[in-house]
DNA sequence: AATGAATGAGCATTCATTCAT
DNA sequence: AATGAATGAATGCTCATTCAT
């Protein structure tokens, strides 16, 4: 299996790069976590980051790869987290819980990325003006979930829905949780996982 | 009960004055809808109502308090319409579909004012850079939905659980249901809301 | 016969913004004629103008607009007088001669604008990065120049010769005396084109 | 004879960084010729020439010593060949027609070398913003045609004219032919060297 | 009450140049 | 001798806001 975020077909990065290019990636993802997509300038990442403007497209051909590139490496590292807590469960209620409680304890230590993302798929916008993110990105997401869902009518488990509008119920509220959670620090995390978990669990079981 | 939109402790507006700044918000309202908030910008608004740039500055202190007066008008009205169908509910687990339903009859004839609010309460920010909607506007709702589930479970209707996480997802869920339906327009709103509503209703009660 | 400069199919442009463009024009005209085409910011432009950067922006859609009517304005000027005066040309030779002579005359009192058309035809790009003006430019000075002498053989002043090639001299001779006048301010421009005359009409009689 | 570019008054250039100023300027010519002075950055050149950016900057104390560098190798080539077939003319007529011709005919084989020159003299600046090239650089020529044409004079072969303006016309009739060929590939070169040689006769000869 | 002219700050991006290695 | 990382100034452009009329 092949790293991430290697330029395709060219020379691979030198390791001195990929530390450059790591660092400016967490001090865009610091910068909009603090002041929102739209006010996080590249003089104002820059200025974070403590080097010269020139430095960040020195690096990335230009803001919308600096972006791309936020979002793949943090999305990456969710997927991977969730996705391997999740081999270990048997049932689909196992999963529909352990889905949503992996992702809340991921993102426990990930506040910044969390908002930064959140951030980018709302205002990335293609050179056409349409956002480069949005409908194919959550698509992805509640393909995913309709899955889960599908597989538990499926066993017999989760009674007769709509798959598409559990996921979309689903998603939102991982989504608002975490949004919640950024906005009230002191929020417990965890126990509002496990409650949301109850929660759907309910909604879907016979 | 006054009037909302007036300046406090000072003179009234005239009439001609109120007709401007509704016919500006209208103008924003369509503008942020079809090119979204970042792009729509003083000029672009102007043009559209057919008026001169320097008119908006006239009768708004900026732009923020003509988003601010967007999200004002338009939200006065939809929770209008939701407390009066609410008025007719017998049961906590009626109340609780009646606004799932409510909303979702009220915005689907509202689909413009309903992207507007959603692309305000994304990017408006304070001059210190952080949202100026978000906490403070959802607790408002929070507060609502509370009150609700805490009448269900003292009515004996709705088992135990966390009230604010119960009202976390409610919000969440409803929110996204309209994101997804402005997202795709053959979606079928009303069947959604009635899915959301057995969902919701499922995970409540005892 | 409509006035030049009008954009087409729309309003009519107020006196006091045409009096802007007109002095935004005369500045960029002097900047280019001074420090070339490429140091001609809009900033130099600007400045120069005593005006701020965000006001070329308000009067013109982008610098390529503001060169583009540089151009059109100066050119436009130059032909009308040339046309004029050969109008009481009686033969090919007189043409020929009256040509030379009267763009010469004109230019006398004009001499920064010649050098900013100079510039920009060298230097003003298309989006796709090739010469805006060049080719077509100058192929259709090259068209005019070619009737003139085909025209003197015809009536068989004129001896045999290549009518393109001649007209590529005859322009590139009439460029060049204004540049070395440029280069040279106490040069007599007004005997080197009776000298240019004399060579060309030499150079084409029997 | 000493050779040219060498530093003055410095130790002497060692071959292989000779060599390298050599590629430099090599790469130099073929950029510049193709995408145009502007255009023609240092990291595109560097590029072209599968170098870095600091290399160049390590052999040149600047872009402007890289373009002076490339003017004077590719104008002493041309100079050289001139020269030399000038020789063999016997008279001021067949020097005039040898040195139309054979300019032309180097020429044919530098096309590269012929649209570089022409962008470099069009666009280097000094410091102050003056063109580097333009008035200097064409004195010497201007001077070396005039003694051609006085020497016309005083052999009695050339009527009596101002050997400036004669100059001034020969040197720019001779460049727009360039020119013209560099737009229009297919053009015939010798062809409109021909004709060009047979039009400055003329309005030379009694 | 309303306009259009004008400003100035901020934006992403390009580029020649410098410098430690 | 050569590199690639880094800088800082400059560019064209957008935009909310101000102001005289």
């Amino acid at each position: 299996m092949r790293s991430e975020n290697e330029p395709p077909g060219q020379k691979p990065r030198s390791f001195i790069e990929d530390a450059r290019r790591a660092q400016i990636v967490a001090a865009a993802i610091e910068v909009i976590a603090e002041v929102g997509f739209v006010q996080a300038s590249l003089a104002r990442i820059a200025k974070h980051a403590g080097i010269s403007k020139g430095l960040i497209s020195y690096h990335f051909a230009g803001k919308d790869e600096l972006m791309v590139e936020v979002v793949e490496r943090t999305y990456g590292a969710i997927v991977e987290h969730v996705l391997a807590k999740m081999q270990s469960a048997g049932s689909a209620t196992e999963m529909l819980r352990t889905h949503v409680l992996s992702v809340a304890e991921y993102m426990r230590g990930h506040r910044a990325e969390l908002r930064a993302l959140g951030e980018i798929f709302a205002n990335l916008r293609d050179a056409d003006g349409r956002p480069h993110y949005g409908v194919r990105t959550n698509e992805e997401i509640y393909r995913g979930l309709e899955d889960l869902y599908r597989f538990g009518r499926q066993t017999g488990e989760f009674r007769d829905f709509d798959v598409r509008v559990m996921a979309v119920t689903h998603s939102a509220s991982v989504d608002e949780m975490f949004a919640y959670w950024v906005a009230h620090p002191d929020h417990d995390l965890d126990a509002h996982a496990r409650e949301l978990a109850d929660l759907l669990e309910r909604a879907c079981v016979r």
